[in-house]
DNA sequence: GCAAACGCTTGATCTTTATCAAGTGAGGGG
DNA sequence: CCCCTCACTTGATAAAGATCAAGCGTTTGC
């Protein structure tokens, strides 16, 4: 693995309170793959070998049942991905693959587990890790089964808006049937959803959003800090 | 809080490896506390005041939003909950109620992250349980995500049978319209799935449950470990 | 012991969402 | 440059689920 990755992903929450000495224990076994798009990283089911990190690109986990498929996540830079499942020793409960070209680092299972046995810090920082993405699946969970599809959508597009800097107009980071799928819905009712939201100032061509009427719009989602503010 | 108490938290996976000295100092603050049903324990976007033990009965995480709510999980003995809002120094983002006459310990949150700070086997433990937390969360939004309101009562009905013991014939452990809310439906459409299971050997009266033709069940519920096994 | 309350069920109807089929438009490769 | 592919859209239809209203049976409390 190049040292010039070393500094990006020393700086990660998880890694940055950790002593050198085992971080560059855990760099030594790691690696660093550029996938091209549409790649499937790991398969749900199959045994977690490695933590994985996004540097750059992005990744979508994904789960498939019964010949149904749906979005879980999106994981973009720089940030880790399975987590639970590499700590637990345990299965995937999600798939991966890449959304475009991407750059990521494997670091091997039994490392991380190692490692979390013999450095305080590290494990305290996976503990805060945890919790922050326990929280941000229950949020998620909250927003499917507590607002319609049309809800979920204006929320979408204003948690979207912020990510992006707040400005009235935004891209969507996301091709719109990955969207749908993440939002729990069919590409067919997402182009109707956003039909659906141009009474209240919301237009959208192509990936670019342009919101007309903020105070419109958020009378309609009624956004939620424990729903929508994924940072807490 | 009475020392016959201790025994019981004390085998929690949670506590079990710790230092007697921080589990006493743990407990020192503790208190225990008997509820009557349906009394609201915690409000969600309230600050973690307390981590929570369930010590008999039965309790609901629930969340509200635009004058809907949905059950989000329910919590038996002997387990805590909010662990993660306590560990975070985080609102809340699920209510808690009683279901029944319970038997709550209620530990200051500062308690624990202080004593989270100095006992590494605590922290370790902890990050199991958040882990394991995570999981079942993934596990519930891939149900929601993946299968139809019919398809997740019939594998929450082999989920439950399982848990009681495996027998063709057991018992509900939950009130039908919390059960509904459970599941993201309404009362009236879970008597409707109710009936509409009956075609694949399930027979419901009251809160009892026979399942007469497994393997028919089991093919039409199709149930998956990586969804409906909550121990791994 | 009786009446009120409540949980559950049922039927009718409406809304939401999915499915199927076809068409449009932009981008990429020959 | 044109055609093919593919994402997206649109419309028609079907299925799934929610809502509303009423009724039934059990429990609860005076």
């Amino acid at each position: 693995m190049p040292d010039s990755d070393y500094p990006d992903i020393r700086e990660l929450d998880i890694f940055k309170d950790m002593q050198n000495e085992h971080f560059q224990s855990l760099m030594r076994g790691a690696y660093v793959q550029n996938f091209p798009a549409q790649i499937e990283l790991i398969t749900e089911g199959e045994p977690s070998d490695f933590l994985h990190i996004v540097l750059s690109g992005t990744v979508d986990l994904f789960s498939t049942w019964n010949n149904r498929e749906t979005s879980m996540a999106t994981v973009r830079p720089i940030s880790t991905f399975i987590l639970a499942a590499t700590i637990k020793d345990a299965p995937y409960l999600m798939s991966a693959r890449t959304l475009e070209k991407s750059r990521i680092a494997l670091i091997p299972s039994q490392d991380v587990r190692a490692v979390f046995d013999a450095d305080n810090d590290f494990a305290r920082a996976i503990v805060t890790e945890l919790a922050q993405c326990y929280r941000s699946v229950i949020k998620a969970q909250k927003d499917l089964k507590l607002r319609s599809s049309l809800e979920r959508l204006a929320n979408y597009l204003l948690r979207q808006q912020k990510r992006s800097g707040g400005a009235p107009s935004f891209d969507l980071a996301l091709e719109k049937r990955r969207l749908a799928s993440v939002l729990g819905m069919t590409p067919e009712n997402l182009s109707r959803a956003i039909k659906g939201l141009q009474p209240y100032g919301v237009m959208v061509t192509g990936t670019h959003v342009t919101i007309e009427d903020q105070d419109d719009l958020e009378r309609f989602a009624k956004p939620n800090p424990l729903i929508d503010d994924h940072t807490t």
